[in-house]
RNA sequence: GGCCCUAUCGUCUAACGGUUAGGACGGAGCCUUCUCAAGGCUUAAAUCAGGGUUCGAUUCCCUGUAGGGUCACCA
């Protein structure tokens, strides 16, 4: 069995778009599982709408997915010489003639003599598909001998790269039997066929820019990890028949089989991904978590008195609340992080109410300022009488689960917390307590109980 | 409109022609130290419709319906 060649052929006129980076994505795993080659290849011969930004945008996103290619960038703007060779051929073989034109751009263009033949040719994830070409009529392949058009160039580039293997978008379907119709003029063999199902928006049409991000780069700007773009990509339309969902580019890579593709389009869904890239997140180490939350924050936090250790402590609480890096700068934004440097102000009577536990939690309990600074002064006490060194969540928890228990676990907690945060939502008191450190803490606890008498 | 493709929970999907139609995300409920988050458990939720073929259709065939793609001197 001769090796597989496969391709991917962006044309850079745009960013990379999330259904054609699954396209891409898919073309690897195939490759990859299959020890082929892939080609990239850059079509660029529409030069109103081609920009050398887009490719090197193209390429660069390509390279943060870990989508690797092993030959290329060809590009098509560089190949003209070959392209009108093959024309000339055709015409002479009497595959395509030159035709005058009373409408368009160009008086002569280079038309396709069309045999009006039916072309029918096997997909591999839809069986066979069969087509009456008499519809298409005679199609321009150029605008010019020296000015070849899409259909033209793929079919040439497709024969001379050896492409075995055509990978592409549903929306390649009605492309085929045009481009196998120049195949057979110029004598090229047929290449093998998968047509991918489209990426759907919630509306069902086809994913585009007016519902949302739709540029990989997007979702890297916003803190997904590739890793997890490249997992969710992979199950919209492929599973491997098993109940795994979390997927290394390498298991992808082993497990992958084209002919399991699904036939209809699949609906991309946002909050599917969150949870794969949480799940990566959980996967990450240390290191590399931590780093991807600093360079969310601002720098104004980061030079901040006792910075760096308090943050390695904040480090778990960030883990288990965010599912992508961009909603650290939510918690930014909210102030979630802010009490964590800096002591809440209470002043305003609101803001000194809400130290006494709501209603709710009070049971039967007559609970007033007086009470509840009472309660606070014997957190005090207590937590001042434990040792500096033993400061953690569980000691502290340890020294002040019984009072908790005896006095109603709301009426303790609850003042506990809120004067800490300065928050109604927040992690446990015995963590905020574990990561201010025992002076802090007495402090805001003092401060409080201050407050509210 | 022509041509082509497609059709299982809200979404992503599993199911040699024989299953109580399974899993995941999301939802709901409960539990887990006060709130939040995380976690655990439980639960609701689907074979587009109508005809065939068959002892038996989610599965095969036909028709209908619905959705999508494509009909450029774009790629």
């Amino acid at each position: 069995m001769s090796k597989i060649i496969t391709r991917f052929p962006p044309s850079p006129t745009g960013y990379l778009h999330i259904g054609r980076a699954r396209t891409a994505l898919f073309n690897y795993l195939f490759t990859q599982n299959k020890k082929g080659e892939m080609v990239f290849r850059i079509e660029d011969t529409d030069k109103e709408r081609s920009k050398k930004e887009f490719e090197d945008i193209i390429i660069e996103t390509l390279s943060w997915l870990g989508i690797h290619y092993d030959s290329g960038p060809f590009r098509q703007s560089e190949r003209t010489d070959t392209y009108k060779t093959y024309l000339h051929k055709m015409i002479e073989s009497g595959h395509a003639y030159i035709s005058k034109e009373t409408e368009g751009a160009n008086p002569e263009v280079v038309r396709f003599k069309n045999p009006n033949k039916k072309i029918q040719f096997t997909d591999l994830i839809r069986g066979e598909i069969i087509f009456d070409t008499t519809d298409l009529g005679d199609f321009i392949i150029a605008r010019s001998i020296n000015d070849p058009l899409y259909h033209l160039a793929v079919v040439v580039d497709d024969f001379e790269m050896g492409i075995t293997h055509i990978l592409r978008g549903e929306d390649g379907i009605s492309n085929t039997p045009r481009q196998i119709l120049i195949q057979e003029a110029i004598g090229a063999p047929r290449p093998v066929y998968a047509h991918i199902p489209l990426i759907l928006a919630p509306d069902k049409s086809k994913l585009s820019g007016r519902h949302g991000a739709v540029s990989t780069t997007e979702y890297r700007d916003k803190g997904y990890l590739p890793e997890a773009i490249v997992n969710y990509l992979a199950l919209l339309g492929w599973n491997p028949g098993t109940d795994q969902e979390i997927f290394t580019m390498q298991e992808l890579i082993e497990q992958f089989d084209i002919t399991k593709v699904q036939k209809s389009g699949a609906m991309f869904n946002l909050i599917k991904l969150n949870w794969v890239n949480k799940e990566h997140l959980k996967k990450m180490s240390e290191g590399d978590f931590r780093a991807g939350v600093e360079s969310r924050l601002p720098e104004e936090m980061k030079t901040r008195e006792k910075f760096s250790e308090i943050f390695s402590k904040l480090i778990p609480i960030i883990k288990e609340r965010i599912s992508f890096f961009g909603e650290v700068d939510d918690m930014v934004q909210t102030g979630e992080l802010d009490y964590y440097f800096s002591a809440p102000v209470f002043s305003t009577d609101e803001s000194k109410a809400s130290i006494s536990p709501p209603e709710k939690m009070r049971k039967d309990k007559i609970v007033t300022n007086e009470s509840t600074a009472k309660i606070l002064e014997q957190i005090v006490s207590t937590i001042s009488s434990m040792p500096d060194l033993d400061f953690s969540q569980e000691k502290i928890k340890e020294a002040l689960w019984p009072f908790a228990e005896e006095q109603g676990r709301g009426i303790v907690l609850w003042p506990m917390r809120y004067s800490l945060s300065g928050k109604e939502k927040s992690p446990d008191p015995f963590t905020l307590a574990s990561i201010l450190g025992k002076i802090e803490t007495i402090s805001r606890l003092k401060n409080a109980i201050e407050a509210i008498l």
